[in-house]
DNA sequence: GGAAACCCTGGAGCCGCTACAGTGTCAAAC
DNA sequence: GTTTGACACTGTAGCGGCTCCAGGGTTTCC
């Protein structure tokens, strides 16, 4: 399989392939007389799995260490699963501070709703006067 | 005011408040006989307002056309709402895939609930049989 | 006069790609 | 046989928003 093919048949783009195997990833494939890659089934699998991590926006090394048991299937099972914790971790802590932003920048927005009369505009005073330490509709005291 | 005042009088670290100037997004202070950055309230001032929108999560670029509105105030202020609309939707966005991979972490932790016996480890099981395109917890077809 | 704390510049590193430039290879069409 | 086009290769640079470091200078305090 030439790399555009695994590129199609996983969505993923041929640079980032190769930015994979660079990273040590993906392993090497074979490659032929004129030096074109050469996937088998199994790289398919693997990138797959790598993608699949990646869906669950793992970072790079964690989906490393996955792939390390993966390949030694005796190790404790704990590791994993601290590594899937750590993830939503992660992301519920994200999610707290997104939450708070998208308020905030709600509170932010209602400040100009429909003034718009030239020299004023709510939304930068309201920046400004926070630049200054002021209680501001965004961040209230 | 020297830069490690200005650092610790809004919370901006020395080499971010450098690295502001060099963006052209703080200008560039006086500098004192030795060559030191000598700040004035106003650099506090802009600081401060920098800071707030990147609390806000808004990109630099944002931040920039932000403080031109500030520096021109006679500009139409559609402008700026406009820009924290962006920002709002980007918000949401990124609000929304959060959302969804929680839930699919959460799933995928379920796999592995109190197994834990050596060899099968259900969270592996599953991102492999994700990786084969079966169906997986995380990613129900 | 020596140590600690500050300042300067310029450049590299982080993450996970993405996008080149410059070159080589192969298959099909003319 | 040659020309086109799609594909492949390597290596490097860029993105954002910092963060850190090396290698130097200055100030302050004991």
């Amino acid at each position: 399989m030439q790399i555009k093919e695994l590129a199609r048949a996983t969505g993923v783009d041929v640079e980032t392939i190769r930015y994979y195997e660079k990273q040590g990833l993906l392993p090497e494939p074979a490659r032929r007389d004129n030096g074109y890659r050469d996937y088998k089934a199994s790289h398919l699998e693997r990138l797959s799995f790598i993608r699949h991590c990646r869906a669950l926006d793992m970072p790079l090394a964690a989906v490393n260490r996955l792939l390390g048991f993966v390949d030694a299937p005796d190790q404790h099972c704990g590791n994993v699963d601290s590594l899937v914790d750590d993830q939503l971790a992660r992301v519920r802590a994200r999610l707290k501070s997104m939450r708070a932003l998208e308020k905030q920048l709600l509170q932010l927005r209602a400040c100009c709703a429909g003034i718009q009369e030239g020299q004023h505009c709510g939304i930068l005073e309201e920046l400004v006067a926070a630049a200054r330490g002021e209680a501001c509709a965004c961040h209230p005291a």
